[in-house]
DNA sequence: TAATCATATTCATGAACTTGAATACGATTG
DNA sequence: CAATCGTATTCAAGTTCATGAATATGATTA
């Protein structure tokens, strides 16, 4: 069985390159604390994108790659768009890797104390809402 | 917590950068048919060169990969390395990506139905080694 | 309908990966 | 030691990925 015929390659129809297809989606640090935080079920983007510590549109770009690998799929409801992951599979997945990358069980990345985010926080008022973005923008300026 | 700070990119100190270094290992359809090779066992080079009908420095390639990636080791013996993996943990991650990928069981894939690697066959004796290199090569060049 | 909010997309540049070709290396044999 | 065998490395050109900046889209509210 030859796996790298001109067709395979041309048509993406070998098996093992939809797996590739899987395994670059999580090749990114980014996408891997999205996950992470999709453990606690779905999130709306502006509550990752403050639990992060990174832009809107940085995250979108990377929801973007997970929704396109099949990993994630997304669910409008008003002004704000939830993801969560399709299989919770994807999570054994994940403590796997963590295993193998001699994490120890300890390091679990917890979702932050505090989250900024406008709508997940219900004690921050709208005071704190446009203050708080304008910290984030600046700070992510130095990059 | 910022995970992406200056230093973290730096030094490469995040846990999700260890953890992102690890799927980039599978990201490559051949390197994912070399591990499925290795659920039988140690093999050696040339084994998995003639079975994926690819250049041994082709094969060499993505095997330093496997490598430098902590998933496999290589063990000298004579004029053969054989190469097996690290941790079996690993084929439970082949595992559930391929059920992810939506790759129906019965589409595993098995090792060829006949190992043309000089060693292995017991049966070719040294007639047919040199015209099988020279077949590899020629069929490879068309690449 | 205009303004606002959350989210998505496009674009461009630099970095990283891919992969064939050529060659080097190290163990073994005669 | 010289030849041979299996394996590893280097190199370079082409391709893909990463990611900040700017802007667009689509739902909601006034």
């Amino acid at each position: 069985m030859n796996l790298n015929t001109i067709e395979n390659k041309a048509q993406n129809t070998s098996p093992f390159e939809a797996q590739a297809a899987i395994f670059k989606a999580f090749t990114h640090p980014v996408r891997l604390s999205i996950l992470e935080l999709l453990r606690e079920g779905e999130q709306c983007v502006c509550h990752l994108s403050a639990c992060l510590g990174q832009r809107q549109a940085y995250i979108s770009q990377q929801l973007i790659v997970l929704r396109e690998s099949g990993l994630v799929h997304d669910r409008r409801d008003g002004w704000n768009v939830y993801y969560s992951v399709v299989d919770p599979l994807l999570f054994e997945i994940l403590d796997d890797v963590k295993v193998l990358s001699g994490a120890e069980p300890s390091a679990l990345p917890s979702s932050p104390a505090e989250c900024t985010c406008p709508r997940c926080s219900t004690k921050a008022g709208l005071t704190n809402r446009l203050s708080n973005y304008r910290f984030q923008e600046k700070r992510n300026d130095n990059y």
